[in-house]
RNA sequence: GUGGCCGUAGCUCAUCAGGUAGAGCACCGGAUUGUGACUCCGGAGGUGGCGGGUUCGAGACCCGUCGGCCACCCCA
């Protein structure tokens, strides 16, 4: 019988680690609240027309890394690789957009990559949208939203945030032309991935690693001469918006954004923690983008955090380590008859202290075993009912953890003394 | 898709010039009648990723394959 495995890049996340994920994603979704950020669900799987539309038929994404199969009827779907494509179509199909609207989501994407550290083929975003809004305070208020966010997380001493503008579609396929024309010129300096790039996406490759072709680059024409005014403008503002509320950033003129729809202010959150995957939180405008989906000419920006990314970065600098797990009471109750009292008693205590975690043993077993598990468990007390407690109508509470002798207790006054000394032994220990 | 390293008990790892496997932790039981931790004793658990090959004999050598990690690519 051979054992089926996950699949790869499709992880599972252990209770050791979701502590972590909870405890981002209450950060997350209380922090979007309080900018006027409501949540919104959307599909995880789509018809491929929608991302081969929104995020460019030549990228990397569409071309060699989405998951896509027919449907029974021959449509094609895929799961999606990224949420901006749904988010918006959702915007134009559900006529969200008649006003300026902020939404967010999180889920899982899907992506037919090679997994490394920090990437994975199911991997976890929370992205955050504002559509309706052309002037850069928008632009200033999700980078500001994104720089309050690593404060709560205990991580902004971990993340740096680079900014820059590729203008407007036009200055950007006037700067494209003009960069081509003058690398092509010098096409046999480039390293092979960048000939490669030259074709299919040439603005890669002014964030190549290559160290050589980044050396060449520092003659080649430069994006922000090719600037529009208004991008110009715009980005001016958005950097003095940042100032203004003490935002640092480092205005990185080489970088681009991989899908086709961004534009002007784009940006990333990056560490140097995690080794090569260091983009922690990415995104940019896309004021094409709806119309090109067929809704009504609006502008929209947005980002995207990786979740696996933060988490790591929150457990790697040693951030906001989640309380253990640990149960207040473990229940011991040896014999059936014991285990009748014990339970039902129990389940009083549940009614009368709902936040109480009561393990109750199951399985059976003497009393040493049995204690040898509330012992493993961290619970702070044992309640302990043989068939000398249930026959007597009380229990035993044993303190596991502080000092604290044994005690006897009614069952009918289990509420009352159980979380005495539960706080007596949490605050002892 | 490309490259490097790796794949032995649940976990972390060891062993050996090639002669059919061990430790620590974890788990289970016991050390006077119904009481955890520490200690002691005992136990269970591996067709050594899978498939071929070389050999009298392979976990150890060779090939293939699958999987893992990291990097390239790409991206959150």
């Amino acid at each position: 019988m051979t054992t089926i495995k996950a699949i790869r890049g499709m992880n599972d996340i252990l209770p050791e680690h979701t502590p972590y994920w909870q405890r981002l994603e209450s950060t997350v979704s209380g922090l979007l609240a309080s900018y006027g950020y409501g949540e919104i669900r959307l599909p995880i799987v789509e018809h491929t027309e929608l991302f081969k539309r929104s995020i460019g038929e030549v990228t990397d994404i569409v071309e060699k890394e989405m998951y896509s199969f027919d449907d029974r009827n021959g449509e094609s779907l895929t799961l999606r690789p990224e949420g901006t494509a749904g988010c918006v179509r959702a915007a134009i199909q559900q006529g969200l957009l008649s006003v300026p609207q902020r939404m967010w989501y999180a889920g899982p994407m899907f992506r037919y990559e090679r997994p490394q550290k920090g990437r994975q083929r199911q991997f976890h975003q929370i992205g955050v949208e504002a559509f309706g809004t052309a002037t850069p305070d928008i632009d200033a208020e999700l980078i500001l939203l994104t720089a309050r966010l690593w404060r709560l997380l205990g991580i902004d001493q971990h993340v740096t945030l680079e900014l820059n503008s590729i203008g407007s579609s036009q200055a950007r396929a006037d700067y494209r032309a003009a960069l081509v024309t003058w690398l092509s010129e010098r096409r046999e300096q480039l390293d092979e991935d960048s000939q490669r790039r030259l074709e299919s996406n040439p603005l890669r490759i002014l964030d190549s690693k290559n160290p050589d072709t980044q050396a060449l680059l520092d003659n080649a024409p430069n994006l922000a001469d090719f600037l529009d005014e208004e991008s110009v403008a715009d980005f001016a503002r958005v950097c003095d918006l940042l100032d203004a509320c003490g935002v640092s950033y480092t205005i990185n003129r080489r970088l681009v954004r991989g899908l086709d729809y961004y534009n002007k202010t784009v940006f990333e959150w990056v560490t140097s923690e995690l080794g090569a995957q260091g983009t922690v939180c990415a995104g940019g405008r896309y004021d094409g983008l709806v119309e090109q989906l067929g809704g009504k000419a609006t502008p929209g920006i947005g980002f995207a955090m990786g979740v696996e990314r933060l988490v790591l970065l929150i457990e790697a600098v040693g951030a906001q380590a989640p309380a253990p797990e640990r149960a207040d009471v473990y229940v011991v109750a040896v014999g059936d008859n014991a285990h009748r009292t014990a339970l039902a008693a129990i389940e009083a205590l549940r009614t009368a202290l709902p936040e109480l975690r009561v393990i109750q043993h199951v399985g059976g077993g003497s009393f040493k075993s049995q204690l040898k598990k509330a012992d493993k468990s961290g619970a702070a007390v044992a309640l302990i009912v043989g068939e000398d407690e249930a026959a007597a109508g009380v229990a035993g509470l044993k303190p596991l953890r502080g000092q604290g002798e044994q005690t006897q207790v009614a069952l009918g006054d289990l509420a009352e003394n159980v979380s005495n000394i539960v706080m007596q032994d949490i605050t002892a220990t």
